[in-house]
DNA sequence: CCGGTAGTACGGTAAACCTCGTACTACGGT
DNA sequence: ACCGTAGTACGAGGTTTACCGTACTACCGG
């Protein structure tokens, strides 16, 4: 009865994804979707801050400008792939960004119509902002 | 030789404020100037973050309905004043509000021009932001 | 002159945050 | 069937943050 597994696993959790629904989800979701926080959920506080910070400016300002789907490795960031994750992350779970698999790759989108929905003109007011200071510094700057 | 102090001060320092320009300032800048960041130095990242706090998007809150400067002690935050005073130095050194002592009390306002000539429109889809999410809860609300 | 009000500085705590490295899982092509 | 690419989970380190309490300073009014 020796499982596949190339480390000697003591023995303990054989129980694969199990699921049911957010509870295990030990791993990631495979083809399926990944929790978002309904538009009524959505706070102002978080959304600030998922924005307050460069990465995931620089994030959204690509998203902005592309205008369609990005993948994660698409966005380029100088920090790891983790970092790279979890910056992702954080802007899902404020509502950011909306993500999904497909097939290797996780696709990301701006919730654009949401949160012009829930906070006219904020997204639109912030993109500017960001391609403003990025005009008056050199576009390489902080 | 009795002096005042309720404590018995060895002796050393009668200095009282000394000073010279941002050297000394030990305790408080009487009727002077507190330090102010240049238009030029104002950073996006630092007035986001400075307004993804619930205590601080409250004092700017007050600040524009209210038009007009306000003392700290005009704004009540659920907070200590220590805590209070922290969250005005943020505002203030990320840019949003500027700060000038007026007899005993400092008077805060928002420094809207200035906000307006760097991010247009960004503060005041803020403001509406947080208007529409105070709406949408009850206004007494997270 | 004395007390009250307004605000600060300092020191400390507990939580949150950004970052990384390592080890792992899924999907797709050769 | 295997390897490479894309992304995740977990744990850890170091910095920043929000908050408080205490002790202090400046200004105003009686």
């Amino acid at each position: 009865m020796m499982v596949l597994l190339p480390r000697a696993s003591p023995a303990p959790p054989p129980q694969p994804p199990v699921d049911e629904c957010g509870a295990a989800m030990t791993t990631m979701t495979p083809g399926r979707e990944l929790p978002h926080p309904e538009p009524d959920r959505i706070r102002l506080a978080e959304v600030l801050h998922a924005l307050a910070d460069p990465m995931r400016m620089r994030v959204v300002c690509r998203l902005a400008e592309a205008g369609a789907e990005l993948a994660c490795s698409e966005v380029e960031l100088p920090v790891t792939k983790s970092t790279s994750t979890h910056h992702f992350r954080v802007l899902r779970e404020s509502g950011v960004i909306r993500q999904a698999y497909r097939g290797t790759a996780k696709m990301n989108a701006l919730r654009g119509e949401e949160l012009e929905a829930l906070f006219p003109g904020l997204l639109a007011a912030v993109l500017a902002a960001a391609d403003a200071q990025a005009a008056r510094l050199g576009p390489a700057e902080d």
